[in-house]
DNA sequence: AAAATAATTTAGATTTGTCTAAAATAATAT
DNA sequence: ATATTATTTTAGACAAATCTAAATTATTTT
């Protein structure tokens, strides 16, 4: 069955929804699509008559099995897309979300199988959120960004958002490298930098940018 | 201004009609679109009021300058995904056609100026044809039509004149593609069909309706 | 040049996705 | 436990893009 961009993305903001909080509800899916409560109602009926979404009125409501499937190829599609924009494309992370709406929505499992070749089977996007596989498998990594740690908190470093020279020449140099221990010293709110410590070392501090291509897995 | 991607696929549908034949008509359209002629004059007037056609009812239309614009950058994007969908994801060059339908509408000139940088500026598409750069200026390749091609002349096969799957499979069968040096030996008044040799093959006979599809450059 | 045919446009309907305003239901507070 | 408030749904409207059938205009034939 095919689906439209406004049935993905309804589909598809209930999924996250989903993460957080078991059941979803009107109002949230409508300030997530910038939308209206009554245009949600109206489309979570369709959503249910083709099966994706158990829902009741009044009720609150969950994506199906089918619609689970769904939701999960719209965001392996949307993740593998941000590997592609920001590792071949020399995309800053941050600049990819928008222009991955859109392909997100391209509709050719066959582009997806060879891109992802291409890609060479990335498991982790940019951001270090999981990529799922086709048949909507992913590793649950309680992976987060090295701006998202707590102070004080031991964590492996197990990615980073980007390949380019410059990165990993950078990372060469502090002696950051996949497997790394380090914990947050302190944060500086005035330019978001941050003070981290490696293994037994004197703490130095890293600029913002740098630290938002870190992904560490808390210890 | 921003434009739908029906618009889009009018604009472009008007732009390659214009090739052939200057003044466009209604039914044309709505033959290339799968449409009906009453939904073309709808949009026709669209298209008008938002600068993009010259149209007065019943006159046939032409696209304005603007509207050549916008078709020349959809054949752009078109193109430049089809060169990144044969020679990045190794599709066949007679499977890309629809997935780069789907493609040319994504709405990020970033995007495609990165893009463009990353297949280091093509100037022809895998059918071919000539891939516009972001002013709207192609290079004018000196390809002729097959049937035009004097016998005995040596030539490339540069360009196909349509993208029909019935045609890309019988061009696989022939062993005919982009780049193969060939001669005709024979032209065949009766039914204007072409004896040609396709390099040291042994010579064989083609059609007029596929003479006619084929497009070579003389060496 | 008038009649017949073909092409185009108009009129009115339909589908999809959205909206506002009102009604129905659920949650909360006294 | 009832009244108030918040959330959700329904009813009815609207814009975009399409369609069919009828009317209009252009072209071709005789």
């Amino acid at each position: 069955m095919q689906f439209s961009t406004s049935e993905e993305n309804h589909i598809k903001a209930i999924y996250h929804l989903q993460h957080t909080g078991d059941v979803v509800t009107t109002n949230e899916v409508a300030g997530r699509l910038q939308t209206k409560a009554a245009s949600v109602t109206d489309m979570l009926k369709k959503l249910k008559n083709k099966g994706l979404l158990n829902y009741e009125p009044y009720q609150g409501f969950t994506l199906s099995k089918e619609g689970k499937k769904l939701a999960l190829n719209i965001v392996r599609k949307h993740r593998l897309w941000e590997y592609f924009l920001v590792n071949h494309l020399q995309f800053g992370w941050d600049e990819v979300h928008e222009i991955a709406e859109e392909l997100e929505h391209i509709n050719s499992p066959l582009l997806i199988e060879k891109l992802d070749a291409f890609l060479q089977f990335p498991r982790f996007d940019p951001h270090g959120d999981p990529i799922p596989d086709s048949n909507g498998k992913m590793e649950i990594s309680k992976q987060v960004n090295l701006t998202d740690l707590d102070t004080d908190l031991k964590a492996e470093v197990s990615a980073v958002g980007s390949q380019s020279s410059e990165l990993l020449e950078l990372l060469r140099h502090k002696k950051i490298a996949i497997g790394t221990i380090l914990k947050v010293v302190k944060k500086f709110g005035f330019d978001n930098s941050i003070e981290i410590k490696v293994e037994k070392n004197t703490p130095f501090t890293i600029s913002q940018q740098l630290a938002q291509t870190l992904f560490v897995k808390p210890l």
